[in-house]
DNA sequence: ATGGTGGGTCGCCCA
């Protein structure tokens, strides 16, 4: 089972760069974050004659999660618990083929300190209750998408200069350990041990050309999805396209059951 | 210190 996420900065802007993709990668679940458009105005005809089944959360001009998936998603989840009050599409969530998927899309949060910061923080808490207690049902899940965190200093081409940012302050860090230390697994650093491994560059800059990037798009696993992983890679190809999104896909393989 | 780019939408917000 191969699954993907992307974060395409637009449906719409992207959508032959997304399919031609889909096309030659043939992956069987894609998450998507950032559609920005409406649900009704994302172009799920296009997934559709790809063969996809689409679950699709989606807000005005911001933010917006997708999930396809080649066998039907079943028991769709449209939102995080934990905050009735949260009306931003950052999540949505289905079981596909007995596996619990997620395509998430958490908050930036800058500038930190600020309200847009302690709204990360509480959407990380909220994520690790909802996680803890998956596991505890002994579910097995997928957490894939943009999670806005450089876990390390070797996932940022410039630490010091993150130094204050809400992707890499301590706080923000010390929330994404605390999710891997319920025992959830980081696909791409359980399996590679490299730096430069980024996920998203910015269009600002010559971010791209100079290889600026930051390694901020990932899978966590729980454990027995983790059991069943095989690789996790970081597909450069799509970043280097005529409008491109800043973010490229990464890809994870796990093996059929 | 500032502005650099890009998308959505139509004066700015968000990243």
């Amino acid at each position: 089972m191969k699954i993907a996420t992307w974060n395409v900065n637009s449906a719409k802007a992207r959508l032959a760069l997304i399919t031609d993709w889909l096309r030659a990668a043939s992956p069987d679940v894609v998450l998507l974050q950032e559609i920005k458009c409406e649900t009704a105005a994302f172009p799920r005809e296009a997934f559709e004659e790809l063969g996809y089944h689409v679950a699709v959360v989606g807000q005005k001009a911001y933010n917006g999660v997708a999930l396809l998936s080649k066998t039907p998603a079943e028991e769709v989840m449209t939102r995080l618990p934990g905050e009735e009050e949260d009306e931003q599409a950052r999540y949505v969530e289905a079981t596909v083929q007995g596996l619990r998927i997620a395509s998430l899309y958490l908050p930036n949060g800058n500038p930190a300190p600020g309200d847009k910061y302690a709204y990360k923080l509480r959407w990380m808490d909220r994520l690790y209750a909802h996680a803890r207690g998956m596991l505890e049902r002994e579910v097995p899940f997928v957490l894939g998408g943009d999670y806005n965190v450089i876990p390390e200093a070797r996932d940022v081409f410039s630490p010091a200069a993150f130094a204050r940012d809400a992707l890499f302050l301590p706080q923000t860090r010390a929330r994404f350990r605390a999710l891997l230390n319920l025992g959830l697994t980081e696909a791409y650093r359980a399996l590679h041990d490299d730096d430069h491994a980024y996920t998203f560059w910015d269009y600002q800059a010559g971010s791209w050309p100079r290889d600026l990037g930051l390694r901020i798009d990932h899978f966590l696993l729980s454990p027995q999805a983790a059991d069943r992983l095989i690789d996790c890679t970081i597909d450069r190809r799509p970043r280097g396209a005529e409008k491109a999104s800043d973010h490229t896909p990464v890809v994870l393989e796990l093996r059929d059951r």
